[in-house]
This record gives structure tokens, C-alpha cells and sequence, in this order.
DNA sequence: CTAATATACATAATTTTCTTAGGTATATAA
DNA sequence: TTATATACCTAAGAAAATTATGTATATTAG
């Protein structure tokens, strides 16, 4: 994570996607699932994290169900309908960003 | 550009990227060389270069000389030796993570 | 037994980096 | 002569992180 400044802009769009994957996650699921994904690379930190899931479920695009499991309490986040177009349409521009942002780092330089 | 908000905290990383591929390079003509480059998808606006320009110099990464060309006044910018080491730096780091991100982005989902 | 680590949630203050909106000025094309 | 393109700039505000806390339980190690 030494420069996770790179994440700005795309976590709102990282958590969705994990989330229509399955029918739902919990915060802390979230951090791990994303760390194993990238390798270690992407370290969700809390502060960034929950903020984010309130707003997502704020704008009604997440619904949340709290529960006790093994004495600790934790609250899981599942896509709405809202979620579900939201999420295909995020995801299509993220990558769409993706691919526009390779062309200009992999761009050879001119005849210099 | 419907959805600039993806660029944040890349666009430092573009503009070391293009100058690295020429001697020198003006404000206006980064902006049509990033518009040409992504075929219209990124669109830099001049709230967003400016600052970023005057902080990469300030920060002893750009080094600059104006001149005024067909009447109008043009302030070029290069890359200085600390700004060329930057510039690997920050492109690979910008590589791993747009990699790492591709990785969460076209993963399949699982056995749902 | 107890201290550290992992699990699990949350918020507040601050910083970074944009957007939006404005300002100045010259050259060229309609 | 008016709009568009070229060319620079800044300020106010918003968005989205970082950093630093705080609370609490379960498990593992010494």
C-alpha cells in the first residue's frame, strides 16, 4: 500500500463489484477479500472504507442486515436493484478509464 | 469526460509521462495531446493542469521557461533530473495498480 | 493468566485533489 | 464584429482519501 493514493476515485466502484459476486459481504470481509485479490497491494484502510459503504448505502444502492456471529457483531451489505445497474455502469467506466490510462503510460515516446 | 472524477491522483502521473516522451511541453498543448491520446475520454481541465504544473515545479520536478510565440505567451515546461526518476516511479507504480485493479474489476464471480 | 493480535465496527480532523466558476489576453475564422 | 481557439491564471467549494482515535470481543502466544 505504499501508494494507495492511486485507489481515489475507484473504491466506491471495487466495492460494489465484490458485492455482485455474492449476495453479501461485511465490511471487514471487504478489506480482506480485496487485499487477497491484488496480491497485498490494495490495503483498504477503515477510515476510507466505512464512510464510503454509508454513502453507498445512504444513495440507496446497498441494503445492510446486522447480526451477532460468534459474539462479535457485523453488519452485511447486499446490492439493491438501484446497486445492481449502478455497479455495471461503474465497473464499464472504470475500465473504460483503465484502458485510456494504459494508452498514455505505454505510450512510446516520439521521435526524441 | 462524463466521469473525471477516475483521474484523481493520476494526472501528475500523465503529465510526467508526456514529457517524458519530448524535451518540452506547454500547458495547452498537454491538455490536446491527453484529449488526442485517449480519443476524447480524458479532458483536462485548466483548475486541475495549472495548480498541478505550478505544484510538480514547486516540488523541483519541472523546471520552466516562457516565451511569447505568435504573440501569445507560452510557459514550457521539462522535465528536471529529480522529475525524470519521478516519472519511473510513478508510471510503474500507476502500471501495478491499474493491473491490480483490472484483476478485481473482470473477476468472475463466484459459485453464487 | 495475560498480553498481543485478529476480528469488527465507527467517527473526527485534516489533507489532497479535484470541479466549478470566474478572470485576463491575443489570434483567427465566420 | 462576434465567436472560437489559443494560452495563461486563481479562488471557493466539494469529494474522497489519510491519519488518528475509540469501542469491543475472540483467539493465540508466552
Amino acid at each position: 500500500m505504499k501508494d494507495s493514493k492511486l485507489l481515489k476515485g475507484t473504491l466506491q466502484t471495487i466495492i460494489l463489484k465484490l458485492l455482485s459476486g455474492t449476495d453479501r459481504m461485511y465490511g471487514y470481509e471487504i478489506t480482506q477479500q480485496v487485499k487477497q485479490l491484488t496480491e497485498g497491494e490494495f490495503v483498504l484502510t477503515e477510515g476510507a472504507l466505512y464512510p464510503a459503504l454509508h454513502k453507498l448505502e445512504a444513495e440507496g444502492l446497498l441494503a445492510t442486515e446486522s447480526e451477532i456471529v460468534d459474539g462479535r457483531a457485523r453488519k452485511y451489505y447486499s446490492l439493491t436493484a438501484k446497486g445492481k445497474e449502478e455497479q455495471v455502469a461503474k465497473v464499464q467506466d472504470a475500465l473504460t478509464f483503465v484502458e485510456k490510462l494504459q494508452l498514455i503510460l505505454n505510450a512510446k515516446p516520439s521521435i526524441s
